[in-house]
DNA sequence: TTGAAAGCGCTAACAC
DNA sequence: GTGTTAGCGCTTTCAA
């Protein structure tokens, strides 16, 4: 009874320190019922059901946690002690620290995660929201980009010591508030989303992609858009492509706009036409359309076809096919994607991977150098892409 | 300064109680510097550097949070009342209530979701694994059924309270250890996997398969393996097929053993001979050439294919017809996935779906009800499966 | 109706 | 080298 709810109710007016040696301390810390004193105590929601030195073995519920003290008292050592034992630090003797671990070790003791963070300050826990699509929230994930950039994020969060906590997309401070977020990662923000205003306002460092710049307390990685249609129109032009065409989905995200710039850049430049289609949304069912409005019906048909959207390469090949092409022979065909599927088909179709795992990379780098370094500068950079040349881009012979 | 640190340092004799009322309380609690008094005070972890009424503009890092006491000062009102007025709780004159619901908002104060969960015993945070595939983990994202199982677990948890963490496959205790998970939730774990025995060691509810049935803290929900046999077996034996061939992964996977088992026992109840190739592994490229295996080079060739492996559906019908299959004049397909590009082929693939969401749905629902009616079994529940027909499982004519 | 204080479980500063 | 205790920020009981 050395220690248990020494403060608990009784004679309020009472000395507090010093309790250990206080002799008029009610002798009920080990007695029914429980640790439950019959002075000032909360209900059971903050409360414990049940003491460690009452098992009650009729009593519903789980059988209450090991806590520190209760290994502490096991091992007749304080909580300090035992505290220094298990976490390394301070100076303590070799037998007393494996003492202490024993006692843990057969106690089954496992530190309060939630206490030790009040403790820290810090709740190492990073929000992930991805913005795009907010009428059908999750969806992202069904997308290879955002599901590798889901997963590398977790990943090199987790490896750093942080834990990704997954959000909806266009939730409200309510679905939040409640969560000790120390920073949040915004993957494709639109632009009308109030979300990157909210978590700035409560003064949550915000990650995501360049259209935060400036913002105070946002900070971005971006994938270099002008760097990826350059590299595609390169590739194909140099394989003898003069009509290259690009399916683009009508978005407002920020990449597509630069792509959009980008392409008419490199077509002026070269005093080629600059041939567009565009897809009214992201998705299979819509860019598939776009592809064979790109490739149905003009008088002089394009003869190469770049896919900017997430499509399935598959899919993409079958309606070149449909239509007539030869693949590679008539058109060269690349996609952006980072669909594993564009390795199987029938020629492969050459890839333009927007690194989703160097992006979730530099970006937690960042955020962990913005959180630990206390680095200010809402600064930020760029990830290069990376072309996967395939049969389908090569022209034959 | 009626409340801050009375408890520290200065007189450690003195009585503990009437803090406010003690005319010798050492009068600095608004004074520089800061809050931080001269007697006992943690180094700047726990603490604060700067106290509210300290703005001191030069020192560096960003403005310490309002707190709630901050909030009570301003307000001159106890920490008690403002929470009561904040929380909805207590009994209080609607004046006061909307005086300190005013300050709070005016001061930008937002409770420490860390403290809040400290005092309540719960974190409402809930872990997710996927135990496949353990040597190259988070690649489960990238298979459609795990990107909409995680979506919707995500999205069901965050509606019932619960935020959802991910963590890697085969990760160790020391992964989550440091995160206060209420529960975890392990997607398809495989037989050798230890997570489940260390999270069941640690006394944190599982929330799996059936293959963890029996164990106690363990709770599943389940894909009905017989019936989604059943139902795509009957269906490709009604348009006629009487050839039908399965490709199976060669997993360890309980699911895939069930369809094996369920599989046989069709087939030796209608005298038909049970046909079956095995991918070597979960993938596109594996599955792929087992379709290969199972279409190509056989004395009498079957009349149905049966895919029970995520592949892309495409390209399961681009082989078929590599191989001289027409679909559905020849050869009737039926994909288990829950891919969307089944729906843009042609003709489009039939496919079974083993309904994610509805899986996700019932194991969040379970796992609420374990989590907070202290709902004792560890009963489980079999989710239906669902038989999207499309044209290429039809027979013509 | 309002407020004082206990205490959730842990860490670390400080006293011994 | 070991122990005592304050306190992270919050909720809630109990007393006034």
């Amino acid at each position: 009874m050395t220690e248990a709810s020494e403060h608990g109710g009784a004679a309020p007016e009472r000395a507090a320190t010093n309790p250990g040696r206080d002799g008029t301390a009610p002798e009920r810390a080990t007695a029914a019922p429980g640790r439950d004193g019959a002075g000032v105590r909360d209900d059971g929601t903050g409360g414990r059901r049940n003491g460690a030195g009452d098992p009650r073995p009729g009593a519903g519920g789980p059988a209450p946690r090991v806590r520190l003290v209760d290994v502490a008292r096991e091992a007749g050592l304080s909580k300090t002690t035992v505290s220094a034992a298990l976490n390394g630090t301070g100076r303590l003797s070799p037998e007393i620290r494996e003492k202490a671990r024993e006692t843990a070790r057969r106690m089954g003791y496992r530190p309060n995660a939630t206490a030790r963070q009040l403790r820290a300050g810090r709740a190492r826990l990073i929000g992930y929201v991805v913005g795009e699509l907010a009428d059908t929230p999750w969806t992202f994930l069904e997308s290879p980009y955002f599901a590798r950039l889901t997963g590398a994020t977790a990943a090199t969060a987790l490896a750093r010591g942080y834990a990704v906590v997954l959000l909806p997309a266009g939730s409200l401070q309510s679905e939040w508030a409640a969560l000790p977020l120390d920073a949040v990662v915004v993957a494709d923000p639109v632009a009308d989303d109030r979300i990157v205003e909210d978590l700035l306002a409560a003064r949550i460092p915000v990650f995501s992609d360049r259209s935060v710049e400036g913002r105070p307390g946002a900070h971005w990685v971006d994938v270099d858009a002008a760097d990826a249609v350059g590299q595609v129109l390169d590739h194909v032009h140099a394989q003898g492509a003069r009509r290259p065409v690009l399916v683009v989905p009508d978005s407002t995200t920020r990449f597509h706009r630069e792509v959009d710039a980008a392409h008419g850049a490199w077509c002026a430049a070269r005093g080629l036409p600059k041939l567009t289609v565009r897809a009214a949304e992201p998705g299979n069912g819509p860019v598939i359309r776009a592809v064979e409005t790109a490739l149905g019906g003009r008088p002089e048909r394009p003869d190469a076809l770049l896919v900017v959207a997430e499509a399935s390469p598959p899919l993409v090949l079958d309606a070149a096919r449909r239509h007539g092409y030869d693949v590679p022979g008539d058109l060269l065909l690349v996609c952006v994607s980072e669909d594993e599927t564009a390795v199987h088909t029938q020629p492969p179709v050459t890839t333009l991977s927007l690194r989703p795992d160097a992006v979730a990379e530099a970006g937690i780098a960042h955020l962990v150098a913005v959180l630990e370094q206390g680095l200010q500068e809402t600064g930020g950079s760029l990830v290069p892409v990376r072309l996967d040349v395939r049969a389908s881009s090569v022209r034959p012979g």
